[in-house]
DNA sequence: CGCCAGCTTGAATCTACTCAAATCTTGTGG
DNA sequence: CCACAAGATTTGAGTAGATTCAAGCTGGCG
């Protein structure tokens, strides 16, 4: 019972999946066993590819991925990121074709998800993962199409903080943020010098501190306030 | 006989889902009885409000809408444009809320979408629409966040092209474009007179022509390979 | 036929980009 | 444990693409 719970709390996937919807005792042990049976992808490795057909729905179980696309010309763009407890692959049609690319940010572990057959209650926490996920993508549009380069920072970084609470990978305006500058300007539709400038100046003007891969933004609902973001909610429960 | 084939080729919405998957009978008639329910709906007036839950999924038989959001200071984004045949607020989640507004931008009818329970031919439909519509999400974050001006008016022409082809609306690249250039603006996250002079620039070069909100692109294909645009693709069927 | 929304044009400004070079970090092999 | 290389961040100067503000035009509709 202690080491049941033990487990629960600290297997991030797990956690963000009870976060969405409640499971059952089948649902929990069937997450646990796939992701038991998880495996390593390196950096830069593909989870998945434009394209390619999606054989199988994977739950992200540690690490941080992205959903890249490349232009003709070397101009990248990331549409999203993918974090511990995202699943990657979710749509109900036959002959599936992913519409992007998944990269590997950092180390990443991923799992087969389990299927909804064998644990209903997972049907849905699997469903408001996926809007979930469609919501971030408007938030997405919103902040390429109307926000400026400070504003864009900030919202992003506070739906990065919002989506890692959810895991238990943050608390407090604190998370671990593993990537470059050059990947946040792809994300931000910055180039990474613009990006580096407006760091610091958000850094002087003391809205947050980023050293060694770790972020702390100082005041969350403030800067939530000053830059005009609602929290992402996806159902009347909760 | 004769009348159905007509009603087959001539209803956008029917013609749309057609197009996606392949329906039974039961499917198409199920869609015929519900278009013949269809409801009016004025311009500007909205579909779905953000925030609000989401009683059931509608189809739109007729005009345009839009998914926007609007921030505190007034600046609007368009996510994107709503045409005949698609379908708003599929989700397999219980208790949804809607993540976004929806309003006509024309006079638009929409119905009732078929429950799947009644037609299970329509499950593979309405899974292909929802995956084309993400993957229509991706383009425009795409489009905002790294394509230039011209690029992005170019872009969303040919996506609208592609689009409304699908639904019988458009040809050799000529459709109707019932939008101001102030919409345009707020869809690619420009300014109304930016998009104006692009607009100009593209007609000088002979790229196309709007008059009478009518559209036509010249060459469709050129136009493509130009700004580095290729069709969307969700299955490997088709 | 006059009005109003939408379109067009110009000039000044500003945000973000480009290019280039210097400095700092981090990870690795000796 | 240090030295080095590679990658990442920082800074500067000049430029380009898009915005802002303002004014004039046009065409469709009452």
């Amino acid at each position: 019972m202690i080491a049941e719970d033990y487990r629960h709390i600290d297997a991030p996937a797990l956690r963000r999946l009870e976060a969405l919807a409640p499971l059952d005792q089948t649902a929990r042990q069937a997450l646990q066993a796939a992701i038991a049976r998880s495996r390593k992808i390196a950096p830069r490795r593909e989870l998945m590819i434009e394209g390619r057909e999606v054989k199988e729905t994977l739950l992200v179980v540690r690490g941080w991925a992205a959903r890249i696309r490349i232009l003709s010309d070397g101009r990248r763009q990331i549409m999203n990121f993918t974090l511990p407890g995202d699943l990657v692959g979710l749509c109900g049609q036959e002959n599936p074709v992913s519409s992007a690319t998944i990269i590997a940010m950092t180390p990443v572990a991923v799992c087969t998800a389990p299927d909804i057959a064998a644990a209903p209650a997972l049907a849905q926490a699997y469903a408001v993962s996926r809007a979930r996920e469609e919501a971030y993508l408007l938030a997405q549009i919103a902040r390429l199409g109307r926000l400026n380069a400070h504003e864009r920072i900030a919202d992003l970084f506070l739906e990065l903080l919002e989506r890692l609470e959810f895991a238990g990978l943050a608390s407090h305006g604190r998370f671990v943020l593993p990537l470059t500058q050059e990947v946040l300007a792809d994300a931000l539709g910055l180039t990474a010098v613009h990006v580096n400038r407006m760091l610091q100046q958000a850094r002087r003007a003391g809205e947050l501190s980023w050293q060694s891969k770790e972020l702390v933004i100082h005041d969350p609902a403030a800067l939530a306030r000053q830059v005009g973001r609602a929290p992402v909610r996806v159902t009347t429960a909760g």
